[in-house]
DNA sequence: ATTATCTATAGATCTATAGATAATGC
DNA sequence: ATTATCTATAGATCTATAGATAATGC
């Protein structure tokens, strides 16, 4: 029995791809992002941030990929295994340096100050948009109470910074979780509309995040000046020797 | 042929349902919310809090009322009108309040502050959680145009507010979609969290989230305190006579 | 032999409809 | 007659598996 072929490539070694605009209104995939596994990370990063992780379907992420729906299985176990190593691409940089900072002594402002300057620069030039996992729809489902533990730790870690802050008498009072929540609403809005390209960021973005929030905080807002010169003079090395 | 009666009441009329704790980590339903329609805008709006809502289900929705999963579309056409019903709870009271501080003349300073105060309480106080509905998975599905419209309403006039803040030298110059974005993280986060009855909110609450908004963006700090008493002198009349 | 793709499909959902059943109100 | 529930089920998904096909590398 012969079949028809279909129109797209079948069998064999990827066929370069064409830097396929699909629908064009939802996503672009840049040229140089050439590996199909690349190129799955960064659609379903796109989509899981603008539609969430359950209303993505593997069909709508192979579709704009370029190859069909059982496909996508050769790459990644499971659905919940792309969303996986997504969430690894942000905690694996992002929990160590936050966890250091918490344990540090100095004062609070800088901590936080360098904390948020980070991962918003992590966020926003990351090549994935990572705005759409951090959500419990995703961090509660069963298998992925690993990462949800890890999250746990990270906002541990920002609300003890928070509160050596107020004990210090550098930042004004208000209950930690709250202000903790206010930032965590603030990284995932910007990393869910500036992530992975997804709009092009202003200039100084991961600064202006961080000053923000710093400005809210702060009891002596004029600190502020001193505090971003001070972390532009340190330069790359954002965790202080031991 | 005679069936087995299920063990949940059949037809009829309602059956006193007790104060369902069904799934007991998921969701506790008040007892005072004895209407079967309540109480599905109830239990649906934090499950879409929780999970989203795409990742809910009606099947899952129904369980936790206490009915069988058709019986729901009795009382809503589909799953999008519990969807849309919630956010009219919303939009019908906030976006008229923020479009006519848009539209007014004075300070910018108050205007935000009195948009953001009312509505973090109505958020906060309102019966159920609206924090899962703002997002683009749902405003961007095919039926629900007419609210994606609202919503980019809402952000219009708090965009205005804030441009005019700049403008007249109150507030510090950032580009004011970057501004607004930050302020739609917050307060998503917020109702996510404390909506509904979710978490007990702190004491002052809504002061708190439009306080610290306020500090991060004035020029001048100190005109915070004075900002929070004229609002408290104005009481409920929060939109300015003509 | 390995890698990457494909077709076909199983099995588990999920939303919504059709139509029966029963309680209440007129 | 109206209202609110139920059972049964249609039809459309959605994730993942099985197994064929073809190109490359050893």
């Amino acid at each position: 029995m012969i079949r028809r072929l279909p129109e797209v490539a079948r069998g064999g070694r990827p066929s370069s791809a064409s830097g396929a605009v699909l629908p064009a209104h939802l996503l672009t995939i840049p040229d140089q992002l050439g590996d199909t596994r690349q190129r799955i990370l960064f659609v379903a990063s796109h989509l899981f941030a603008r539609q969430g992780y359950a209303a993505t379907s593997t069909r709508q992420i192979a579709d704009l990929v370029g190859i069909r729906q059982p496909s996508l299985f050769h790459h990644f176990e499971s659905k919940a295994a792309i969303a996986g190593e997504l969430l690894d691409y942000d905690l694996d940089v992002c929990l160590p340096l936050v966890e250091a900072l918490a344990a540090e002594q100095g004062p609070a402002a800088d901590r936080l100050y360098r904390h948020l300057r980070h991962d918003v620069a992590h966020l926003a030039g990351a090549p994935y948009n990572l705005g759409g996992l951090y959500m419990t729809e995703v961090t509660e489902q069963p298998g992925f109470a690993t990462y949800r533990r890890r999250h746990e730790r990270l906002h541990q870690a920002q609300e003890q910074i928070i509160s050596d802050g107020q004990r210090r008498g550098e930042f004004i009072l208000l209950p930690a979780r709250f202000v903790r929540e206010a930032i965590t609403g603030i990284l995932l809005r910007t990393a869910q509309v500036y992530g992975g390209g997804r709009e092009p960021a202003p200039a100084g973005f991961a600064d202006d995040v961080a000053s923000l929030v710093l400005r809210s905080l702060l009891v002596d807002p004029s600190r502020l000046d001193e505090l971003r010169a001070d972390v532009r003079g340190l330069g790359a090395r954002v965790v202080a020797p031991a």
